[in-house]
DNA sequence: ATGAAAGCGCTAACAT
DNA sequence: ATGTTAGCGCTTTCAT
C-alpha cells in the first residue's frame, strides 16, 4: 500500500494561460522560448507563471514531445571516489544542458544491471551511461532495443555499443608492468579486490601479468581479498602476501585505495619504501599526492570522462570511442 | 539544436494488447498486477510482452496515475565521500520499493540550490532530499507549495520542513571539544575549509569553539582553506597554522580530509603524534582507522542516514526530525 | 473478468 | 502572433 496522492492543487499550464488571458500554446512557447509570441504576451504569461507559482510538469511535456532530456547512470559501486567523480564531471555538463541525471547501483552484479537498466528504460532516458563493456546478454538487447544512446564509460578495451569513453585498462596494467622493471624491481606480487566483478581491474591484472612473464620476471604471488577494494583490505592483503613472501620488492595494487592499505601496513611495520618494498596503484587519488611520500600510481581522467560522455550525449554526438589517456604517476612509493 | 527523435518503434501497451488479443486495461492490469484477471489472460500477456520485448513507459504511467516514485536528491557536492555515503544508503532501499533517484550537485551554493530545486520539481518528485536546514527563501516556498515529501539530512540542529535525519553538528563540535580538554589539551588549533558555505562544518566549528571559550581555553587561532576540503588543503592549512604558532598542542579539523593531510604533515616533518601534536577530525572515514595510529575522530552514520530517509519516504511516515547521533572514536591521533 | 473511453498536462501541427 | 486541436502512452472509472 502506498499513499501516492496525486501533486494536489499542482497549477497547470492551462490555468496560466487562463490566467494570463492567452491560449496554451502562447505560454507553452514563451516557457520554452520557441516560436513566435509578442512582447506583451511574454510578459503577461511570466507575470502569471510568478503570480500563480507554476512549475512546469516535465513528465507531460516529456510525454508530449520527444526525448526526456534524462540521463541514466547505472554504476557499480558508490563506495570509492571513482564513480562520484565520474557523476560529477557529468552532473556539471547535464546541468547547463538543462539535463537530469538518474542512477542506481549495480554493486558490481551483471544481473542486477539488467535489471536495473530496465528499470532505467522505462523513463525513456537519452542516454542510458554504463560501465565499461561487459553486460549480459539481455542487457545489451534491452539497450539496443531501446533506441536511445548508450555511452559505456572508463574502458576503450572491448567492443562498443555506440559511444564510449574512457582509457585502455590493459594499457595501464602494461605501462605500470613495464614501469616497475624499468626501476629495476623482479620479485613483484600484487594486492586486488574482486577482479571476477571488477572486470576493468581484472584487464589491468591481466596485462600487468603478461607484462612481467614475457620479460621473464613473472608475478610471485597475489592476494585477492574478496569483496570491494578499500584502505583496510589493501593493508591486510599486503600483510598477507608478506606473510608468504618476505622477499618481495615491490607490488602492485588494485587501486590507490589498496595501495594507500600497503603503504600504511608499511609504515607502521617499518618498512621502508621503495628500498624494502615499493608500491605501485592505479587512479591517481587526491590522497597519493599529499603522502610523506607521494604515491606511484596511474592518474585516470575520470571527471573529465563524466564531462566528454556528457557533452556526447548532449550534442548527440555520432557513435565513436574516445581514449582519454593517462598519466603515469612516478611518485615516490617505486 | 538538438536532436532527439521520439523514441522510434518503442512497443506500446496498446500494441501489446492487440498482439495477445485483449484489451488495453487487462494488460496494465497484468503488469501491474492489480485488479482482476484469468489465469489465461495473465499468460496471453505476458507471452506478447516478452515477444514484443515491451518496457512500460513510465512517463506515460505517471502521467496518467500519481506518484511519480521518482526521488530528488540535491546535494551540496560529490569531491568527498560524505554525499556518495548517504545516496548509497538511499539507492539500496529506493531500488527495493521500485522507486529511482534523481541527482543534482549545489556545489555547497544555495543559490544554485534554488534552481536546482525548481527543475527538479518539473519531475514532479515523490519526495527531495536536501542538505542541511540552511537554504534560500524561495526554496522553502516552492518546497511547501509543491506538496511533496522533504527529507533534509546531515543535521538536526535548525526548524526541519518535513522530515529530517541526520545527528546533531553542533553537539558533535561539543563533544570533540570536550574530549580534547579531558585528554588535557590547552592550546588548541582549528583547521578547516570554507564554513559559510558549508553551514555544517561551520555548526561544529561554533560549538567547538564556544565549549573551548567556556572552559577558559579559548581556540588559540584557526586557518580557514578556500575552496572545498580535501587532504591536501588540511595540509597546507596544518603548516601554514604552525607555521604562526609552533606551540599547539592539539588541532581540530572540519572533517577526516583535512585531518589525514594534517596526518600527513606531521608525518612528514617528524611532529610526534599525539604527545607533540594532537589531531582530531569529523567523519569517521573508512581511512582513519587503518592509518598506523587511528585517526581520533567522530563516525557519523551517513550510509544509515541515506537508508532512513529513503524508508521514510517509501512508507509515507509522518512529518519527524531523528537523530540518529553519532560515535566519538578515541583513537590514536589525540 | 474484461473492454471502452475519458483524461493526465503538456507539445506540435495547423489554422487563422 | 496566436488560438485550436489532436495526440503522447498510460491508468482508471465505468459498463458489461
Amino acid at each position: 500500500m502506498d499513499f501516492d496522492f496525486k501533486q494536489q492543487g499542482a497549477v497547470t499550464l492551462a490555468e496560466v494561460a487562463e490566467a494570463a488571458g492567452v491560449g496554451e500554446s502562447t505560454v507553452s512557447r514563451v516557457l520554452r522560448n520557441e516560436g513566435s509570441f509578442s512582447r506583451k504576451a511574454r510578459e503577461r504569461v511570466l507575470e502569471a507563471v510568478e503570480r500563480l507559482g507554476y512549475v512546469p510538469n516535465r513528465i507531460a511535456g516529456t510525454l508530449a514531445s520527444a526525448g526526456s532530456r534524462l540521463v541514466a547512470f547505472v554504476v557499480p559501486s558508490l563506495s570509492n571516489i571513482v564513480f562520484p567523480d565520474v557523476l560529477r564531471g557529468a552532473s556539471g555538463v547535464l546541468e547547463q544542458n538543462r539535463h537530469q541525471a538518474v542512477f542506481s547501483v549495480t554493486d558490481y552484479d551483471l544481473e542486477r544491471e539488467e535489471a536495473l537498466v530496465a528499470a532505467m528504460l522505462a523513463w525513456r532516458p537519452t542516454a542510458v551511461m554504463l560501465a565499461g563493456f561487459e553486460h549480459t546478454q539481455g542487457t545489451l538487447k534491452m539497450l539496443r532495443a531501446s533506441g536511445c544512446r548508450v555511452v559505456e564509460v572508463l574502458d576503450v578495451d572491448g567492443a562498443a555499443l555506440d559511444l564510449a569513453v574512457g582509457f585502455s585498462n590493459r594499457a595501464a596494467g602494461q605501462a605500470s608492468a613495464e614501469f616497475l622493471l624499468k626501476r629495476g624491481y623482479r620479485r613483484i606480487g600484487y594486492v586486488g579486490h574482486d577482479i571476477d566483478r571488477d572486470t576493468r581491474a581484472g584487464k589491468r591484472f591481466a596485462a600487468f601479468g603478461e607484462t612481467l612473464a614475457s620479460a621473464g620476471s613473472p608475478l610471485v604471488d597475489r592476494e585477492i581479498c574478496s569483496g570491494a577494494s578499500s584502505v583496510e583490505s589493501g593493508r591486510l592483503g599486503l600483510e598477507r602476501l608478506l606473510d608468504r613472501h618476505a622477499d618481495l620488492d615491490a607490488v602492485y595494487f588494485s587501486n590507490d585505495d589498496m595501495a594507500i592499505g600497503g603503504y600504511f601496513h608499511c609504515l607502521a611495520r617499518g618498512i621502508s619504501i621503495p628500498s624494502q618494498l615499493a608500491i605501485f596503484g592505479y587512479n591517481g587519488l587526491d590522497i597519493g599526492r599529499v603522502t610523506p611520500q607521494p604515491l606511484s600510481t596511474i592518474r585516470t581522467p575520470r571527471v573529465a570522462t563524466g564531462q566528454l560522455a556528457a557533452e556526447f550525449v548532449v550534442t548527440n554526438a555520432p557513435p565513436q570511442v574516445v581514449d582519454l589517456g593517462f598519466e603515469l604517476v612516478e611518485g615516490a612509493t617505486a
